[in-house]
DNA sequence: TCCAAGTGGTTAATCTTTCAACTTTCTTAG
DNA sequence: CTAAGAAAGTTGAAAGATTAACCACTTGGA
């Protein structure tokens, strides 16, 4: 049982090394060309994302807080970010019901339009830069490999 | 050969919907974690990732536009970063002789001492939350899927 | 019933990132 | 040798993100 100790500490393999450069390198770089891919049609990647939330739930409305859950940001900044969209006329914020606290962020028109017309480039745009460079066999392991890791990591994010 | 096509779009199967997921949601909570772990030591991960890059180079210099390259970075964005971590005490700027428009950020000291007091713990962090989650194979997958994407991406990082 | 603690969400201040404009120095075509 | 353009880097303002404090409503006991 190896070591690749110096005072304790297990450094990296080459190989290891390799792969976690990899992945850091990818996951810039991608999100840096998706950003630049949206960005003829007004979007960020972060406004998309929520279109995508919203396009896929009932009724085109979630809760603020489940839609910070699912988007993985902070309740404040999605705060801001659904402020901004309001403002462009892609969703907007209603009241809920059952809870007065509550507030739903719900998909309007032009957002509905506006996700309709963006999401062929975008999936092309994934496609392009991503999964088709990658044979069906990749995907299978890549997908095999992360779930975990990203099950691991989720567990962790309601925090100590 | 399928084409999965309503209006033309080759929307994602199943399978590589999952493997993009996957990818998406390991890279943020992953790069959320990191820098969770890196706050009691008072680094960002974009501090860190400076300090790595210096203490790997020659001298503990380098120049500032390979510094950004190395980072991918804007050199206006590095520039405030490297204010910042100048006010920190971390680098320092320095003059390049050979090239009078150009500077060298170079490691101070106490940059050089931060970053031998941080790396171990670092490396523990991206042990716990992804290499140690993976198998031998799973590495050699990975890097194997990725590095090609990377180079792709890069080439078209040059801009159109 | 009432109130203490918890939830849902916003806001203001602060910090970071981006964008566009600018300065200085280098390079090169003529 | 010189002028035009490119390269290196900075700057200031505007946009986005984070942090902490806050308000309004719910809930779960005593």
């Amino acid at each position: 049982m190896s070591m690749d100790t110096e005072n304790g500490t297990r450094w990296l393999s080459e190989e290891e090394q390799r792969a976690w450069r990899a992945h850091l390198d990818v996951s810039r770089l991608l999100m840096h060309q998706l950003e630049r891919d949206l960005q003829p049609f007004g979007l960020t990647n972060n406004d998309y994302e929520i279109l995508v939330n919203l396009s896929e739930s009932e009724d085109h409305r979630m809760r603020m807080s489940d839609l910070a859950t699912a988007t993985l940001q902070s309740k404040s900044r999605l705060s801001h970010q659904i402020t901004r969209m309001e403002n462009a006329g892609l969703v907007r914020r209603e009241n809920c019901e059952s809870d007065r606290r509550g507030l739903y962020a719900v998909l309007t028109e032009h957002g509905w339009d506006t996700m309709r017309q963006v999401a062929p480039h975008h999936v092309a745009s994934v496609r392009e830069h991503f999964i088709d460079l990658l044979g069906e066999a990749d995907l299978k392991a890549l997908y095999a490999s992360l779930a975990p890791v990203a099950q691991h990591l989720r567990s962790l994010r309601g925090r100590a």
